[in-house]
DNA sequence: GAATTGACGTTCT
DNA sequence: AAGAACGCCAATT
């Protein structure tokens, strides 16, 4: 077995928040490969689609629905956390903070 | 096969 | 303080 691509480890991350907590793409690229590969986790949820990936648990740095636009409907991202007990006004998580899963913290 | 793009984030100007 | 540019890895064209 090679080593896991960098997008296999993104889904094992993704595949691991909890519910009602959501986490941020910089945050899983830097504790996947300790660079900003931001840009990398959100193509990887981009083909996670068939997957059981939770990406609607992933936002950018600022708690927003930046991907919200790849979802079925315009609101089915926001539906999902709100059914999970987390908040979401116009398309921005509120209580980030409190909310917030860091995988380098709270992943073994 | 090369160039561009992509659910972002940090750093430089 | 605000805006522009760069970086990251993989996939698409």
């Amino acid at each position: 077995m090679p080593e896991k691509s960098f997008f296999q480890k993104v889904y094992e991350v993704v595949a691991q928040i909890p519910e009602g907590k959501v986490s941020t793409y910089g945050a899983i690229a830097k504790y996947i490969s300790s660079a900003n590969a931001s840009r990398m986790v959100g193509w990887a949820l981009n083909k996670a689609d068939t997957l059981e990936v939770p990406a609607h648990r992933v936002v950018n740095r600022i708690g927003m629905l930046s991907g919200k636009y790849h979802f079925d409907g315009l609101t089915l991202m926001q539906q999902l956390l709100e059914n999970e007990g987390v908040r979401v006004i116009d398309n921005q998580v509120q209580d980030f903070e409190n909310v917030f899963w860091d995988p380098s913290k709270e992943l073994i």
